[in-house]
DNA sequence: GTCTATAACGTGATAGAC
DNA sequence: GTCTATCACGTTATAGAC
């Protein structure tokens, strides 16, 4: 039997395309990605773009599941590992350091958040579905350190998820201005609030 | 003496387009917004709004250093009646509610952070410009209300400064997906983070 | 699957009349 | 100051050949 090259030449142009939106959506934005910025770098035309997904908002809506399926992944490591509560909370930050350090890229929910009222109602379902994943996830970390006596803080789980989720994503954005020392600081202080040690 | 109704009417227009356009920007995003958008609502052709802002760029300068004109003006107000720390924070939390309130609007230095790789060089000084003037007010603030124990935190009223605007800049973007009840929860948590009674 | 060619539209911007 | 008219360009998307 012979392998059909066909069927992987598609999925690798797929996987192309999806690796490279993914990273224009983080560094540009949704609105200020064209098909020229995708089929351009790949060397093929923006026809074939339009085979592998027929509009842009396929586009954004397949870059952005396949963004939220990699960080279930993730997380699912982590439980599989019986990761402790700090080990996940470092896990969380690592996924932002990573972005920060690959370009200046910002989490894709805070630069969908911005544009919200500009892109199609799909994508912002997409959205959601990513960001309480997130908040659910920091959430119970969070709540499951507390107990542990790892984390110590006033009020609940619930707000302190929003506070980090939020410090985190702008922590990114603001990178951009005042630069990377700036995103280190918001983490050292989240984990100094949090009680942890220096 | 007669008035110039000349003068007059220039000033009107101009001051109603930043007020659209300022508008525009935080909900849609500097890129997102078209001359179109700003003629169309002011029953004016978009000639006439290249006339008082020969490009874009020009107008979205314009637009930021209003805004920042009237955050200068806006702290001033608190120097100039020995406002407490506390008060000053409030009234800072207060422009972040008054933008949520006014159809979830966005802080400027949000969108432009988002969009950062995509806006003309003038806009981003003007970011930079803003962003700096704000981080300093809330670190002066911080240290201020710590030295009279109003404020309670670890670290420096520098990292601290961070955490919050980033925090609350995220926390306007997230009201977006998650509803205002999310926005509220961060200034919740930042308060009890600083010690303050609920 | 990828190509060429092209359609249909919106954009920022300009020239010149009033 | 505002208008009409127009330009040059980039965009998403489609039809049909290979």
């Amino acid at each position: 039997m012979h392998a059909k090259p066909q069927t992987i030449a598609l999925a690798n142009t797929r996987a192309a395309i999806l690796d490279l939106a993914e990273r224009l959506l983080q560094e540009k934005g949704y609105n200020a990605f064209s098909y020229k910025d995708i089929s351009n770098p790949l060397g093929i035309k923006n026809a074939a773009v339009h085979y592998h997904f027929p509009t842009k908002t396929a586009l954004g809506v397949a870059t952005l599941r396949r963004y939220r399926e990699r960080f279930q992944e993730y997380i699912l490591g982590f439980e599989q590992s019986d990761a402790d509560p700090l080990a996940k909370l470092n896990g969380y930050i690592a996924i932002q350091i990573d972005h920060l350090r690959n370009g200046y890229r910002v989490c894709p929910l805070g630069i969908l958040e911005a544009e919200y009222n500009t892109i199609p109602s799909e994508l912002r379902a997409e959205a959601k579905a990513l960001e309480k994943e997130i908040w659910f996830w920091v959430r119970d970390t969070l709540a499951a350190g507390r107990e542990q006596n790892i984390f110590h803080f006033m009020g609940t789980s619930e707000d302190k998820a929003c506070l980090i989720a939020a410090a985190l994503q702008g922590a990114l954005q603001m990178a951009r201005i005042a630069g990377a020392s700036s995103f280190f600081a918001i983490v050292r202080q989240i984990k100094r609030d949090l009680g942890l040690k220096e």
